[in-house]
DNA sequence: TGACAGTTGTTATAATATAACATAACATCC
DNA sequence: GGATGTTATGTTATATTATAACAACTGTCA
């Protein structure tokens, strides 16, 4: 079993590497990774419950950010346009993405006790996904994939594993 | 090739089949399948394009339904628990289910030009699904599997099939 | 009849997201 | 450095989607 979301980690290192990830990737394209889009990018990382707009727009507020609804939805924008992030469409929230260099659409799982998400890298789901398009003549440009359930350390300590970051 | 949601057909069918079965399944349940429940029902039906609850609310409006919010998510809350249409959160827009005997969690192609969705049945995409969670010890309750992009009809002929049903 | 569960009506509001236009910051070229 | 075009941000208002809370009605059954 891999480390994931749902484990005990140092979810600092998580933080810093996707924070070093996005400069160097926006440096590499020739993007801006301007203070309020690192900082809303900070702000998901904080941990691995998805969150939501409101959410970061009141935790931007307090910081002295602009706090207007447009200034976090074009900072998501941008991070999803980079795929620093990804947005979870069955919970209108934000996460972050381990593995932006190379643009892909996710699959999650998600925790409904601790509200975590895992993103998952099958290749399996890819081709079950493309093989049903394929039977139908149609094709692919994007994917909403969002596994709801327990996870397997809220599965085994039922009421410990909400607090890990 | 069989028939689907994006090929051309007697739409007809797929409404009284779908009303019928609504019948019959919640008299065999014992619940009620009230004027605005299936009214409701037969305006999700009336294509294969998913439909937003204000659009719903609008069409009740029409016909001198009731046409405040609670009126139509009560009677999708209702529907949806009985299996007989589903959510697409990636639209957040509403869409029939074919096979509302057996209860189950749909899997969706969903076309951008046209905007039919078209329900799949594939064991394939569960078993991915189940794989990848169970490598994470992941327990499955339920899940949102959209796929969007371009049905073969409108790959085929790009401004005609838009008109079917 | 009265009690009860389920359903619907009604008003208000929450939660999520975007439109539209003004201003500011940055880059580039002369 | 100043003119100019582009990108980013500020600001106000509004659109879209969904729910809370409570009152009134309807059917069922003792
Ligand atoms: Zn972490
Ligand atoms: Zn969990
Ligand atoms: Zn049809
Ligand atoms: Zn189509």
């Amino acid at each position: 079993m891999q480390s994931t979301a749902f484990s005990p980690h140092d979810h600092s290192h998580c933080i810093s590497s996707a924070i070093n990830h996005a400069q160097s990737l926006c440096a590499q394209r020739g993007v801006r990774l301007t203070p309020v889009r690192q900082r809303v990018l900070e702000l998901v990382w904080r941990s691995h419950q998805p969150i939501g707009a409101y959410e970061l727009l009141a935790a931007l507020a307090k910081e002295g950010f602009n706090s207007a609804p447009p200034t976090v939805y074009r900072a998501l924008e941008f991070l999803s346009e980079q795929g620093l992030l990804h947005k979870l469409d069955s919970i209108n929230a934000y996460v972050g993405c381990c593995n932006p260099e190379t643009p892909h659409q996710g699959h999650f799982l998600l925790c409904q006790v601790c509200n975590k998400a895992q993103e998952l890298e099958s290749q399996y789901i890819n081709l079950a996904l493309k093989v049903s398009a394929d039977q139908h003549g149609f094709e692919i440009q994007r994917h909403t994939i969002e596994i709801i359930g327990t996870c397997k350390e809220c599965i085994d300590k039922p009421s410990l594993s909400e607090l890990t970051p």
